[in-house]
DNA sequence: CGCTTAATGATAACGTATTTTCGATATGGC
DNA sequence: GCCATATCGAAAATACGTTATCATTAAGCG
């Protein structure tokens, strides 16, 4: 059986408020503030629980740990600060990309990551 | 002092044979084919080394070990073959990335990966 | 409210990639 | 060829993200 804690419904609140890609360590910290003691397995419980049920999906960022967000969206791909760390998601993809494939493969699937500084980081200075 | 030894010229000899990303696990098997008992420890130290002095680059693939490759390559991107695991090169990039970027953000920096079939693996079944 | 048991938190254990240790070996200058 | 020492290989040690253990807590049904 599933229950209803305040744990989960705190960790089911902070991608709910943030929206955007989250590492277990970013979702313990954040989840913190509702939950002073919240820990580190629980989170892990309750993100594998949350996939596992398809609320939530992981996400690869390279040389990254793995994180994870809502389930649902739109095709969208990610914007990594490397100020802050964070992750953030944007719409679209590249019209492009089969012309790129190489002569003879097969292209199944794709990913894009952009770089650089968020909009919060690009203003502290 | 560097050395000029036979575990690192066999080394530099599978990059230079093979022409694609490699980990240190796949550096290891096939410089084995030159040097049997080569160890993993000196697999890690010369990546080390010959990224240190700028002849190779590391390459971060989503959810995968790090991977090296020669650098000095024109501007590309990486083909992961989901059969045999291997990474290609491809030559080009999207040429729309810029129109994408969020408002307020600033772009430094673009990777785009592709998952599928090599050529090989296509062929087999 | 009382009870069953799923869920929690602290911590130990784990898996895997990488680094260090150390005695043995081989490179490269003389 | 000889020697100093950088490098090697094997294995132990480390780093770090994730999972398991277990005593305790609390969800939620009757």
């Amino acid at each position: 059986m599933q229950r209803d804690t305040v744990q989960r419904r705190a960790i089911r609140k902070v991608f709910k408020d943030l929206g955007r890609p989250l590492s277990p360590a970013e979702i313990l910290q954040t989840a913190r503030a509702q939950v002073p003691n919240l820990g580190i397995a629980t989170v892990y419980r309750s993100v594998k629980g949350l996939t596992e049920e398809g609320w939530l999906v992981p996400i690869d960022v390279p040389g990254e740990a793995q994180r994870y967000e809502l389930s649902g969206k739109d095709h969208h791909h990610h914007f990594s600060c490397r100020q802050c760390g964070r992750i953030f998601d944007f719409d679209g993809c590249p019209k492009d990309l089969a012309k790129l494939v190489p002569q003879g493969f097969l292209m199944e699937d794709h990913e894009v990551f952009l770089y650089g500084r968020c909009a919060d980081c690009r203003k502290d200075r």
